[in-house]
DNA sequence: TAGATTGTTAATCGATTAACAATC
DNA sequence: TAGATTGTTAATCGATTAACAATC
């Protein structure tokens, strides 16, 4: 197979840009609610209306993944969701932990709950007694001192952390002590990870501000 | 007061780029925490190191707000929050309300707790009677189908979408139907809302495949 | 003064979009 | 074929960063 040049830069650095990422996980998830129907070929407009995107960008991620769809019917979905699949999804299944079971921490693990094969939440952690003998979506809730031992013997490589603000900083320590690859972080207290970690983080009181700032200046 | 390029620009499209409003809330966020320490003033690399940015960025954010500070003793604290929140709060107090008490909805409520004086959750929203007649962080939760007298009423805003997802779109018609200026969607299902409205998506799908795509590559 | 920092412009980088040949 | 769509490049737009004079 030929690559053009833009296949050649991703293939090289083994890194599609963020934003691409970003949207081919959002055209997955929209292609998985299609599937039902009985439609079996997809527009780029049609996609590009669900997502709020330009046709153009939704070609041009599937030409950053070398995905080739036909100019009279349009992207067959089934082999769509595959190919972003084979794209983004990552080689070896990783196993994930919600460390903290307050509302945020159940909703989390109730959201995620077998929505992809390659994506598991596996352990949930917290401190309260209470909590640890209850599970959320069948998922057992382990007391944080015992994190070593479960992330070593559950494989975790990926943690959430929606634990109260204060407590942040020692859970990610702890996180990065433990050998840990990724971590979302939902708390407002803002990390700092060493490089080879990937760290993203959302906090609800800027997306709140944001809005309000925009719809003010309307 | 003379303005600057780009000051005036801001001036005349009463809009400050989105990526600058969502650093200063986050800047506001990390100097509100330093308020109950001694220190009186910060440098523009301090409030870097604390929020994954360059000094420049911090700088240029400043700048674009038209704040100043001095070059031997940095920002003093109290009148940077000050500034950020004239610039990026909206000029009348914006109420929100949280369709859907599930855990997420719960979270969001609590979370937001008279963390903003300009933008209160003011009424919480469910269909189920067992929800309705309980409070979560002081907040009442009202049934939907109150929805159009309590936004009315209580001079609603701003809605945060924390239902089931195939309930999304009937929730979204419904606020946009009563006049809602912004919608925080935390659904995996993408809305389309008119021009005048301002919508923020966020889906912790997306997020965590993002994550496992990073993680993976390297 | 020397050194650190600020404020601002110009240059650079990256992402989006316009344009259009190729395809069905 | 004519018309709609795809795939790709080049141009444009916007955001970040390098550079540096001004300031304390």
């Amino acid at each position: 197979m030929l690559l053009n040049y833009y296949q050649c830069t991703i293939k090289m650095k083994n890194l599609l840009p963020e934003k691409t990422v970003e949207r081919l996980s959002q055209c997955r998830r929209v292609l998985l609610n299609k599937l039902d129907q009985e439609k079996e070929f997809i527009f780029s407009h049609e996609i590009a209306k669900l997502l709020h995107l330009t046709p153009v960008q939704v070609r041009r991620d599937f030409m950053l993944m070398g995905y080739t769809g036909s100019p009279s019917k349009g992207y067959n979905i089934k082999k769509l969701i595959k190919a972003i699949g084979y794209t983004i999804d990552p080689d070896e299944s990783q196993n994930a932990a919600v460390i903290g079971m307050g509302n945020l921490g159940k909703a989390i693990s109730k959201y995620v709950e077998d929505k992809r094969e390659f994506l598991k939440i596996v352990a949930n952690f917290d401190v309260d007694e209470k909590k640890i003998s209850k599970s959320v979506a069948g998922i057992k809730c382990h007391h944080i001192k015992d994190l070593s031992k479960v992330i070593r013997d559950l494989d975790i490589t990926i943690a959430i952390i929606t634990v109260p603000a204060n407590d942040a900083y020692d859970v990610k320590e702890l996180l990065v002590g433990n050998g840990i690859k990724g971590i979302l972080n939902f708390t407002p207290a803002p990390l700092h990870v060493p490089d080879h970690i990937y760290l993203e983080e959302f906090d609800i009181i800027t997306s709140l501000e944001k809005v309000a700032y925009f719809v003010k200046e309307k």
